[in-house]
DNA sequence: CTCAAGAAACAATCATGTTTGTTTTTGATG
DNA sequence: CATCAAAAACAAACATGATTGTTTCTTGAG
């Protein structure tokens, strides 16, 4: 796909009743078409990967033409900006949405990250942030979402855990630790340097190890050992 | 580069005089040249990707012509699978130094797995890891490496740490720990998705970790916390 | 009737594998 | 020892296939 500079300021052509507000048929099904051909993208994304996802393909995937993509995005840089964007709206929704429904301690929510983490967003997602190593257009567009996230991450955490921020330091390891231990999983299962079978234990010890680093939960908290885990 | 099934046991014109031994200065110069070309691949992998690492790119790399390359290796594929071989004894070579070398105590280890992360032959890894996913023939390849990687590892960590052995699962456990905790860090630094300045507390905290589920070192090991980090 | 949605055809670019040509090494022969 | 032919190293040109952006064309809604 490629991803090149776009000509800011100029989609396609984007239809001039914006928002949500009330719009003619016409608007609404290029809102649908739209969301059809971003979704196709990282669809595609997740199948072929980034490298491989063409614009024949997302289109075939859509149920589209060529020429109808185009018309609706111009461009294939277009059409992987919104990708990009739809992506990280994504997660950012999976993070409140778990924060609101879970419970509030820290197996719950270390198994509510690590689910996400299964979910195809999170291949699409690292698909990108590899790619964007090597393309300097993609990492430009990468990097706030990712400084973005990570803040949202964390302040969702803070809100979750005021009994933690006696110690904002050892609180930022604790995220990170997580952060890094839980993705670091899912990539390793993903491409197969890690057998499945060490999930569950690795979880476990993760969780414990959270446990033990909070002042407050550590006294109250079992102090489980990495064996006790339920198949 | 995109690699193709290979006609097996047909390498573009191997010398008919193979091995270390004594040659006449042709299939010397063969030697480097493949020597080079694989070289320039690997470093091409870094530098664009594996996903635009192209048979001109890799000519260019090693200053040679797109034909003189195909002479030596026939195919993209087969170069790639040079790579790729390449880079595992590489690795495997950098476990065994690091075995003899240094110290044999958890920071000195984890320091040096970590440094080794830091090396190109990983990002390149990484990067046929990920690309290995959505292309059977690639992962048909990598796959027994991966295994033989993990395998030698492991044996690397029994003889290394004898002690340990009473608790087989624990050791086993903290092994996994210790790679995912590291490759997810170097990862997360690559991608801009974890700050620099986190490397250093988390190091200690596996240290930490690592220590905390030796059933020997637990008791004369320093129960150092996780602060006490010097820059 | 006018404009947007959608489709199809087109030219340009690029990587790949193949084929053909040129130089250098090698070792065999007169 | 000089020479020559075969093979290997290296280079260049060619044809093919795929992707990209553009342009032209049809259809349906407002």
């Amino acid at each position: 796909m490629a991803l090149a500079a776009v000509r800011s300021g100029s989609p396609a052509r984007q239809p001039r009743e914006r928002g949500q507000g009330g719009q003619t048929q016409q608007s609404l099904k290029s809102a649908q078409t739209r969301a059809r051909l971003i979704d196709a993208t990282i669809r595609c994304i997740v199948k072929v990967g980034y490298a491989n996802t063409t614009t024949p393909q997302v289109a075939a995937e859509a149920g589209l033409s060529r020429g109808a993509m185009l018309h609706h995005f111009e461009n294939g840089s277009a059409l992987i900006k919104a990708a990009i964007v739809e992506l990280h709206e994504k997660r950012l929704r999976a993070f409140r949405r778990a924060a609101d429904t879970e419970n509030h301690d820290v197996d719950a929510l270390v198994r509510a990250y690590w689910r996400q983490l299964q979910k195809p967003a999170f291949v699409a997602f690292h698909e990108l942030a590899l790619a964007a190593r090597t393309h300097a257009d993609l990492a430009k567009i990468l990097q706030p979402l990712q400084v973005e996230y990570r803040e949202r991450f964390n302040a969702q955490a803070v809100a979750l855990f005021p009994e933690w921020q006696g110690d904002r330091e050892r609180f930022d390891l604790a995220m990170a630790l997580s952060q890094t231990m839980l993705e670091g999983m899912a990539i390793n299962v993903l491409t197969g340097a890690m057998a499945e079978s060490m999930v569950e234990p690795m979880l476990g010890l993760l969780e414990d190890q959270i446990r033990a680093m909070n002042p407050k939960l550590s006294k109250g908290g079992r102090a489980k050992s990495a064996k006790d885990q339920p198949d």
